[in-house]
DNA sequence: TTAGGGTTAG
């Protein structure tokens, strides 16, 4: 029995509602005005009260009237399942209502298995049987923690209980086998029921639509039409986020002159749902005009409308949004800050998160931390991306895949690769996200024998790797020359992993075999593609050929991917160095030329460092920063060392487009790499690594002189470039000169 | 006597 003691004689509350101008004379009529209240309360306070009188008076003894209380004690707006438990305890042997609605109120709690627990307890010490209320429960429970085990049992036993026919029973079990992932076994219960309700078909709908078949949801949508069913608002909504899903804005249309025409009761959901599916299939103005129009308003509106604007980049409307917003939440801080870091614009979302952290009241989510360690990943921002690991341990945020994965990618892409290691070494468990991740990060450092080792550990460890995994393996083969390893990967790759190639795996092994100088052979494996080869797949054989001096066969990739991409500013300029790589300066300048006319400019070289968590950028001859004169100051003194330890300028690597009035030689030194790692000379001591990230590949040249400065200076120095990581220690570079 | 299943943004 659980101690439940009356604090206070009973006064009948003062709250207004209570006030009762006709005093109730007789004991019945007093039983009646008690329950009368109780459907009236309005706070846990004035339901304890209402206990107390109940008790006192002899009522709680009453089965029925007991059982009321406590229906409202487990599953009102301002229920407590602690005190609710306590009543549950004091009835004395709780009928099926009353076991029920303990399910209920677990099953739908913060740990639905504890539901599960309170079944058992029903069924071992009571004399009540579960019924046609007590399966849809406890299925709700099994598709909340999606436990295909535990609701295929339920689905036993409800069956024995002769109870697996009910419409109730089976709706639950359709929304928990898709929740589940077991599709086929949702349909089959669908099937099976042999008058189905709206419920019915909106389970199907909803499930096919959260599970990726949005075609089959609209199928089935037209399917009840013509079976005569009458839609209803949670029918449309799945029908909406379909159309969304599909970016179908003519379908999406029609449906909302079908919710008119048929009078389909509108709610605040429903319009969020047309407000989504407006901004998903792109058409602002439907959404605007709906947006306006709608005299209520939540946050998922605000959001859904925010978001609508970053998906047309339109930044400074989706910002508008955000400050308008009543009361601004996380999810829409989230929706700002990766509409930045997924559209290329990681600065921005790093200031984004920057002014939420001055937010007070807000705390940050997953979500919000994933985002932002993507973006911190992308610009080289270690420190930030280091506080934002402590911020998670620090605030016990719970680590899942996606949180380990971000955290590895982060490390790996700032250059920390013993942290990303320590990270993936310290999780118990880790899906094949995770593990890419990891792959992915021992690849872009050029560890290629760890990446494969790893590869196949993901496998002894049973996670069954997808497109990426194989991405980022045969990309650690590309940069480690594991060419034999590569191809014979990739011929098993659809026979025994299930996986059909896509452009990006042939563009990789393309690269594998280029890199290594099998350029016939990366030919015939070009012409062999059963898909035609994309603009990626000729830009790999493309940068093979300038690796090894392939002039005609690179004129021949650059033409074919000039036909599928004609303004690829990358493309012209691999052409132009290697045409100067051997000498055809007419070409060159017949090239510039062209890029001059057709008003194509060369992506400008861009390095930055991070100090003291704030990134500096420096552009190729750049002189904006603070600091300049003290960079270029360096930069002559580091030349002249340099030179006296026997150093000379690789004036092969100053390719192309040099303006007439500038040398050879300082058209070298002022490649921004060589700026970024000056900068980091005079503001960091040793032995701090130096850490620079290149948005392009990095030049000859700039390599040399790394390796030289990490040995006449003493320093450390990783650079990131388009590809791949550089470790430059004591005069040599990780990627042994192969890149 | 009581009640239940399906709903939108990241």
């Amino acid at each position: 029995m659980a101690n439940f003691s009356i604090a206070q004689p009973l006064s009948l509350p003062r709250h207004p509602t209570f006030s009762n101008p006709n005093q109730p004379t007789t004991n019945n009529e007093r039983s009646r005005h008690t329950l009368s209240l109780i459907d009236r309360c309005a706070d846990l306070r004035q339901l304890k009260q209402i206990h107390a009188q109940m008790v006192r008076t002899g009522l709680f003894n009453d089965h029925y009237s007991a059982s009321k209380l406590f229906a409202i004690a487990a599953l009102s707006p301002f229920a407590s399942l602690d005190y609710a438990c306590k009543v549950f305890d004091q009835i004395p042997q709780p009928n099926s209502f009353t076991w029920n609605t303990l399910i209920r109120a677990y099953a739908s709690g913060p740990d639905p298995l504890r539901s599960i627990c309170v079944f058992l307890d029903m069924v071992s010490e009571s004399q009540c049987y579960p019924n046609t209320y007590t399966f849809p429960f406890l299925i709700k429970a099994a598709a909340e923690v999606s436990s295909l085990s535990l609701g295929q049992s339920l689905h036993g036993m409800a069956v024995k209980s002769s109870v697996g026919c009910d419409v109730f029973v089976a709706n639950s079990l359709i929304h928990c086998y898709f929740s589940c992932g077991d599709l086929d076994s949702a349909c089959k219960v669908f099937t099976t029921i042999q008058e189905k309700d709206v419920v019915s078909w909106n389970s199907m709908i909803t499930g096919f639509v959260q599970k990726g078949s949005p075609d089959k949801a609209l199928e089935l949508f037209k399917k009840m039409e013509s079976e005569e069913v009458k839609a209803s608002h949670v029918t449309m909504v799945g029908v909406l986020s379909a159309c969304a899903k599909l970016r179908n804005l003519e379908f999406g249309r029609q449906v909302c002159s079908y919710i008119e025409e048929n009078g389909v009761k509108m709610n605040l959901t429903l319009a969020n749902a047309m407000l989504d599916m407006y901004t998903k299939c792109g058409s602002i103005e439907d959404a605007k005009r709906l947006f306006d129009t709608m005299e209520v308003k939540d946050n998922v509106t605000w959001t859904t409308m925010l978001d609508g604007f970053a998906i047309l980049e339109d930044y400074e409307a989706a910002r508008d949004v955000l400050n308008s917003m009543p009361k601004k939440d996380i999810v829409a801080w989230n929706a700002l800050i990766s509409a930045y870091e997924q559209n290329g614009k990681p600065n921005e979302a790093l200031l984004v998160f920057h002014e939420l952290q001055l937010q007070k009241n807000i705390k940050l989510n997953q979500i919000t931390l994933v985002s932002t360690l993507s973006a911190c990943a992308q610009v080289g921002a270690l420190e930030l991306g280091r506080w934002i690991h402590s911020y998670i341990k620090k605030h016990g945020i719970r680590s899942n895949f996606y949180v380990t994965s971000a955290l590895i990618h982060m490390y790996s892409k700032c250059g920390d690769l013993v942290k990303a290691r320590e990270v993936f070494n310290t999780v118990e468990k880790r899906d094949v996200f995770v593990w890419s991740a990891m792959i992915g990060g021992l690849a872009m450092h050029g560890c290629g024998n760890d990446a494969l080792d790893m590869f196949y550990k993901m496998q002894e460890a049973n996670v069954k790797p997808n497109g990426v995994t194989f991405t980022n393996v045969f990309c650690a083969c590309s940069h480690s020359g594991l060419v034999d390893e590569a191809e014979s990967l990739f011929s098993k790759m659809e026979s025994n992993y299930g996986i059909v190639p896509e452009d990006k795996h042939y563009a990789c092994i393309v690269d594998v075999l280029g890199r290594s100088g099998y350029l016939e052979k990366a030919v015939k494996f070009i012409e062999a593609m059963p898909i035609p080869p994309s603009a990626s797949v000729w830009g790999a054989l493309l940068g093979a050929c300038k690796i090894h001096a392939n002039l005609n066969l690179a004129e021949m990739a650059c033409t074919r991917l000039l036909e599928l991409e004609p303004r690829n500013d990358g493309a012209h300029v691999l052409l132009s160095n290697i045409y100067a790589k051997s000498g055809k300066w007419e070409s060159v300048s017949e090239l510039r030329k062209h890029m001059r006319v057709t008003g194509l400019k060369k992506e400008p070289g861009c390095s930055s460092i991070e100090i003291n968590g704030t990134i500096h950028e420096f552009l190729s001859g750049d002189n904006e920063h603070p600091m300049a004169d003290k960079v270029y100051g360096k930069l002559n003194e580091v030349m002249e060392r340099l030179k006296s330890s026997g150093y000379e300028p690789e004036m092969s690597q100053v390719l192309q487009l040099i303006d007439e009035e500038e040398t050879k030689e300082q058209s070298l030194n002022l490649h921004s790499e060589k700026l970024a790692i000056c900068y980091g000379l005079i503001s960091t001591e040793a032995p701090k690594v130096i850490r620079v990230i290149k948005n392009l590949r990095v030049c000859g040249d700039c390599h040399s002189v790394a390796k030289l400065i990490s040995q006449v200076y003493d320093r450390e120095i990783i650079v990131r470039d388009r590809y791949r990581f550089h470790h430059f220690r004591n005069g040599q570079c990780s990627c042994n000169d192969f890149w």
